[in-house]
DNA sequence: GCATATTTGTCCGTATGTATA
DNA sequence: CTATACATACGGACAAATATG
């Protein structure tokens, strides 16, 4: 929401004064280029639970956060408006807000909506010349990752993204903006469950390989075929996802 | 964002006090039922854009406008933030919220969307046994709607929403939330093409008809042709309305 | 080009209702 | 019942962008 001279000292009502942090949070707000301190406060507090700091049920106070990011009440809330509204937390009414957990039930309405829309995606490539390079790097970076994570404390993570990354890919061959913002909401969403679901590194690894096999066969021209494997991945993968978040609890 | 007993009195800080409207915007604040301010301030915008009552491109100053419905500024602003993350304003940095104008690839990238997602709807309806009596009731709705705007000026609206519902009805044949709520945005965003494009009662009484062609192609189990001829509507309905469109400027 | 007025953008503190412990 | 913390709404202050003369 600004473009001119980026945000230069922008201090409206004062008060201010710089003092130590309180929690070793304020030194994350040290680095600038946000529009807004709203949304860099939403940009912070994202990345803590996408890195799994706050777990999902995790209540965010309001006065610790504001006192130690040091912004106001109003400034985190708006914060909050933003991160609720791309589901990464939730208002309960008299409670606050609580980093998101899914149930069960948006597991199922998350991959019901995959199914619908993915396969369709493959479906409609029928007839068009289409740039795989995006999906073919995914499934490389995919494959390197798997790799690179055999190790025992490795950085699985990268598979993670490596993976959503494929299906991003995919749907963008679409061509159409909104789908891709649809596909960018529903993965952050799961992303949400993959860090409850304790064996996510053995997840990714599974059906990476099942990407290679989806990627050949639209090369190949088999869309039929290449649609209804994306369909029995997306049944394999909720049913195995489920199943490790429901006894994860 | 409001569950409990509803909005019984809460006017935070006084400075109320019922005076008379100065537009006659407030008379429509009168009426109980929201969840908060900001909520309903939203809702009558939004109404007012979707009858036209303030078209494309038109600026919504908030000076006026919060005198006018005597809410603070900041409830405003809420409410624009609502209205537009729903595509129904924009923001113009420095210049205020605007009323939002579709470009033709706003309407291109919409029924792009389109394409990929309802057909394969009606394709993932195989094997599965659901409840049409809304789809029907929405074509038999398009169809009472489209014989009582015969008339010179009548209420043609009724058939544009009667066609919405339709596609609507049969989006939740999916059974996910999230479909819902993405095809709710995708159809109001076209709603602000509609009326700008002169001859929408004629758009949407040509496609009534094959509302219920679709219907009963369902119904007889015919879904790959169902979904086909859904594909070939969408196109049409994409090309007569950019023609239009364009035409309108 | 430049100075000024207007409007928006951002942030703040506070007041009051309300839900929970 | 009381205390605490959150939800909502308001008005004010100042910076920044735009429009205007």
């Amino acid at each position: 929401m600004h473009s001119g001279t980026d945000n230069s000292t922008g201090n409206g009502a004062g008060s201010g004064g710089a003092g130590s942090d309180i929690e070793g949070w304020a030194e994350e707000l040290a680095r600038a280029g946000w529009s807004s301190k709203a949304e860099h406060v939403a940009a912070i507090l994202r990345r803590r639970i996408a890195e799994g700091k706050h777990r999902p049920d995790r209540r965010l106070p309001e006065d610790t956060i504001s006192k130690g990011l040091k912004v106001s009440r109003n400034t985190l809330r708006e914060a909050f408006r933003l991160l609720a509204h791309e589901g990464a937390v939730e208002h309960r009414h008299g409670q606050g807000v609580f980093v998101r957990r899914l149930t069960v039930a948006d597991v199922v309405d998350l991959y019901r909506l995959r199914r619908v829309v993915q396969p369709a995606v493959i479906r409609d490539l029928k007839g068009r010349t289409v740039d795989l390079g995006q999906v073919r790097a995914a499934v490389e970076a995919s494959e390197a990752a798997g790799l690179a994570a055999a190790g025992p404390e490795s950085d699985w993570s990268a598979l993670g993204t490596a993976n959503i990354r494929f299906h991003l890919a995919l749907t963008e061959l679409a061509d159409s903006r909104r789908l891709d913002d649809l596909m960018n909401r529903v993965l952050a969403e799961l992303r949400l469950v993959f860090y409850v679901a304790t064996d996510v590194r053995e997840f990714h690894m599974t059906y990476s390989t099942r990407n290679r096999r989806i990627l050949e066969l639209i090369e190949a021209g088999a869309l039929a075929k290449a649609a209804n494997e994306m369909t029995a991945y997306l049944r394999d993968a909720e049913r195995d996802l489920v199943q490790r978040y429901s006894t994860a609890l």
